[in-house]
DNA sequence: ATGGCCTGCAACGCAGGA
């Protein structure tokens, strides 16, 4: 069973790389974020194609949110209870025994403006949803981009972003708040090289010089933890002409 | 050299991203 998670920036622009990337990497499930599409537009038909049913939760411009997977997706959740967010950003549908929660985590923009303040109330929303979530379902996997670089190694230059929107302490502290519920850092569950991102600018020629962030999370629940096998970021699709910013990340599980 | 890019919408620049 592999799972991964992947901010494709428009899957309009991008879903050529999407369809050589699936094929290659062979997802059983994979949630994608920023769309930008409204579900009526949502491109079932190229995906099942390729062997994926979707479920999706999107709308125009900005935000949205997908669900691709090899088996059929039940229980399906868009919304943040008590949150009351007309921004696509949340989708939960179970899936062969698996509880996947994709979310694409709000921006923030800056330290101390209305967009942050919004992004730590969303935090915390998404924290009492998680919560009873795992009391409902012990095979859990939350992921998408997080937009929060929780550690300084996570960062190339953590002097430089110290306080920073995406690495603030507000933020890495909602972060740590969500691995108490249960949840382990896939990726930091296993030995890997230094200096891996999941992010990097579109400016300052930031992925040639490896200028970037790991933001782009797959956390999952002790049970899952116990079969999962190994959790890798694939940066080579951020090389690829017209990427996306984000890099697709990319966990195993036995059985 | 602290700004440099990309996407969508609809306009002949803007908002938003991270």
């Amino acid at each position: 069973m592999r799972i991964a998670t992947w901010n494709v920036n428009s899957l309009r622009v991008r879903l050529e790389h999407l369809l050589s990337w699936v094929s290659r990497e062979q997802p059983d499930i994979l949630a994608i974020q920023e769309t930008k599409l409204t579900d009526d537009t949502f491109p079932h038909a190229a995906l099942a194609a390729g062997g994926y049913r979707a479920v999706a939760s999107g709308q125009k411009t900005y935000n949205g949110v997908a669900i691709l997977s090899r088996e059929s997706a039940e229980q399906i959740d868009t919304q943040l209870p008590g949150l009351g967010d007309p921004q696509r950003r949340m989708l939960a549908a179970t899936i062969g025994g698996i509880r996947v929660v994709n979310v694409y985590v709000p921006n923030g923009q800056e330290v101390g403006t209305d967009k942050y303040h919004y992004k730590l109330a969303w935090l915390d929303a998404c924290r009492e949803y998680l919560s009873a979530q795992l009391a409902q379902h012990p095979c859990l996997v939350v992921l998408g981009d997080f937009n929060i670089a929780p550690e300084d190694r996570d960062v190339h230059d953590p002097a430089a972003w110290a306080g920073q929107v995406l690495c603030s302490e507000p933020e890495r502290f909602a972060f740590r708040r969500l691995l108490d519920l249960g949840l382990s850092d896939a990726f930091r569950a296993f030995e890997q090289p230094e200096a891996t991102w999941s992010w990097w600018d579109y400016r300052m020629a930031a992925y040639r010089r490896n200028m970037g962030l790991r933001i782009d999370h797959l956390l999952v629940s002790a049970a899952l933890r116990q079969a999962c096998t190994g959790c890798r970021i694939d940066r080579e699709p951020r090389g690829w002409e017209r990427p996306s910013d984000h890099a697709p990340v990319i966990a195993d599980f036995a059985g």
